[in-house]
DNA sequence: TATAATAGCATTGTCCGACAATAGGATTAT
DNA sequence: ATAATCCTATTGTCGGACAATGCTATTATA
């Protein structure tokens, strides 16, 4: 009857900084610890929790990389609310690193951003328009071979659209796209002829359409776009199914 | 002509510990240390980068909590690639933590649900609809004053028809959406009559368009689940513009 | 011989105490 | 009032120490 015996709920040996980087992460979940508020120093860390500064350090860089703390000054931690940005970088590091492919990259900008392009003919205000002129405009004044320009610029193009959102669920996710279109796009762009130019182009008539606040071609155009990013990547012969990184 | 003084470029002092997470990221990220291989001992790893192993052990929980490493064995971290799931969980609690909306989120679910559908129609596999009609039926069975189940089963129908969709990429995205639907639902689920019925109705819908692989269909009805989603909000008089969390 | 118990060992987790470096505040000098 | 200086609190790093804990190899047992 050995396999029997009373089974107790297998309790869960933490380390100490573990703990330390629970208690205060609940502290901040739960709103006891207030955004921008600065943390108790190290010394009265230990005393509260009665661990020595290397446990309560180890804790703090496990809270410092999850962007709940970050240093406010030279001494003293604030407690922060991660922003969209952060988790976009974050997300879009590790979904490339996971080796996802041109394919699954493209495929979703393909069934989201002409939807995203949609909303923006409506949402975007005079502000972010004049953005998205100004990047589209800094493409143009672009010379045809700074590929790493060309690559930067259409980014921000798309970078300057998911902020004119005013969204942050969206924001993060675009973000996390863009920064894999940048990726993708860093490695075909040499490869594909008239790039900028096609780009160039394709950008145009999607800013036209917002500033005409028509949706319906600015989802077209933005679809077209994206099918032409795919034909770069054909005519560039990457492979779809490859890794971006 | 104080302001004209020689600029030298800003050296960023970085504290040792980040100098040796960067270092080791750095490796991951290049390919050098390969996903499932083994980080070398902390003795070792203060050998070589010439520091203590408080510092040492500093960067390896940066590097935990950045998802790189995770521990193998008792002893040994092994370098990890981080997946799909890591980054959604991620995400969602920081973009919560955030304080995003409720219309935040709701807005994203209806641009890029109706089109997740759409693509899954023609994609699912024999598999992921037989995962989904085992979701659904749970929700059947389930009682309709068990808020908890009904909101984990309502979950796991997205979930399920993320995981079938087979791109990394929405996956992710779809992930973390789908834990802030949770976070939503779980809010109102007890306030909205008839909560659990109408999702059943509407995923039963969903998952005949599936079934029938009819495209137009599946966009429709998940357009209208999620608008009903909506009207949940309103007759619970939940605010919109209010924080999820 | 095969399996179970044991002992040893390597490695991590935690502690302690110390000191250097530095940013920010207080104090003094101009 | 401004600038230069000192002071001090706090972080960053060090080195050493020991306990806890799984792994490994050895020994004991059937």
């Amino acid at each position: 009857m050995s396999e029997q015996k009373t089974k107790f709920a297998a309790l869960h040996r933490e380390p100490a900084y573990l703990k330390v980087y629970r208690a205060i992460e609940e502290n901040i979940v739960e709103g006891r610890l207030s955004d921008g508020e600065a943390l108790p120093i190290e010394a009265e860390l230990c005393e509260q929790f009665q661990v020595t500064r290397s446990t309560v350090r180890e804790g703090l860089r496990l809270l410092e990389q999850s962007g709940l703390i970050a240093r406010g000054s030279h001494k003293k931690f604030i407690v922060k609310r991660p922003n969209a940005s952060d988790v976009a970088v974050a997300a879009s590091r590790s979904l490339a690193l996971g080796g996802v492919t041109f394919n699954e990259v493209w495929e979703t900008l393909a069934i989201y951003y002409p939807q995203a392009a949609r909303l923006a003919a409506t949402r975007l205000d005079e502000e972010s328009l004049a953005a998205l002129n100004d990047v589209w405009r800094t493409l143009e004044a672009n010379d045809d071979d700074n590929h790493d320009k060309t690559v930067e610029c259409a980014v921000e193009f798309f970078q300057s659209l998911a902020k004119g959102l005013d969204n942050r669920v969206m924001l993060a996710m675009l973000q996390s796209l863009n920064l894999m279109i940048g990726e993708s796009l860093r490695q075909v762009i040499g490869k594909a002829p008239n790039a900028r130019t096609r780009i160039f182009n394709a950008q145009k008539n999607i800013l036209d359409a917002f500033s005409a606040r028509d949706e319906n071609l600015a989802e077209e155009w933005m679809a077209k776009h994206i099918a032409d990013l795919k034909r770069g990547y054909v005519v560039a012969k990457v492979e779809m199914d490859k890794p971006i990184l």
